[in-house]
DNA sequence: AGCAGTATCTGCATGTATGCAGATAACCGT
DNA sequence: ACGGTTATCTGCATACATGCAGATACTGCT
């Protein structure tokens, strides 16, 4: 279980295997009629219970205007709300809707059952093994993505254009 | 590792998972240069090896005409190329460049050694359920896609709208 | 050879996400 | 109370992905 071979194999069967779970919640996210900007956003602020306008807009790399109409989206279509700061009202604290988690799950629902097939055919101890790294694991991944979008090349279509860009 | 309060917290605990991961995917293809469609396109034909433009419309969901410009992107920004069918000149066939992986994998670096640092707290027999793990479940993360595209609730701006939408 | 069917591409129109800049409202220190 | 600062929103302009319909090139059958 150590041979270079395998640890070759190993890379593929990872790259492999991150790649069906992205591409999965992309199809998610598109099933829930989402855009990646805004099923970014959803996840942030379902991840944080609620975020500020602001710090949403510094979280997704948007601008404030941008944001605002990011916010806008994701309220017409019913997973988050505006709410008001009671330290300050020029803030608007934006947070998942009661039952966007649910409706959330209910897109995810072919996943988790796919998966959970799989899952049974391990014992508890192996299970447990599993969950403990999907643990460990889910913060090693938000810390990559953060690092990722540090060093993103910003693309055609996104800021940094020499010209007006708009 | 069984009660009934453990089963709820798996269901979080795997959430957040997969979260962290579709999100470090969506970063990963933001990073490549690549919109959502693109991401998907490309890691058809890499999953693949090479499908043809038609194929890849009816996997991507597109139009014909829409996949066209889609692999108009995927050439100009360096990961595909076409190719033509020796069968059939009227085909085309769509294939990743070399280097593409190469260049997929350099985005996806950094989530790469975050979760190797993770991996490394195991024992070897450890590593191997997990990597049995990954194995097993890919072809069900892509099933479980499968099954979401399929079910997919045409969302504003897609298909199916009453007027002529475009 | 001719014709119907098929695969891809192109022209045109549209919806939309986004940036920028200015407007508005609220906070905070003096 | 006032002025500077900060948070969010709105108006305008732009880029772009996509759909649809027609054009073009090729295949296979008769």
């Amino acid at each position: 279980m150590a041979t270079p071979e395998d640890a070759a194999d190993e890379h593929v069967v990872f790259r492999q295997y991150l790649d069906a779970v992205g591409l999965q919640g992309l199809a998610s996210a598109e099933a829930a009629g989402l855009h990646t900007s805004e099923w970014y956003a959803l996840s942030l602020i379902t991840l944080e219970g609620g975020l500020t306008s602001g710090e949403l807009a510094t979280r997704t790399g948007l601008t404030t205007g941008a944001t605002t109409r990011l916010i806008d989206r994701l309220e017409r279509a019913g997973y988050a709300r505006r709410a008001a700061d009671p330290t300050d009202r020029r803030r608007v604290i934006v947070e998942p809707v009661p039952d966007a988690l649910g409706r959330i799950e209910e897109v995810v629902g072919p996943a988790r059952s796919h998966v959970a097939e799989v899952l049974a055919r391990y014992t508890p101890e192996q299970r447990a093994l599993l969950f403990d790294y999907f643990r460990r694991a889910a913060p090693a991944h938000r810390a990559a993505t953060e690092e990722i979008r540090k060093s993103a090349t910003p693309r055609r279509g996104r800021s940094a254009r020499s010209k007006g860009d708009g």
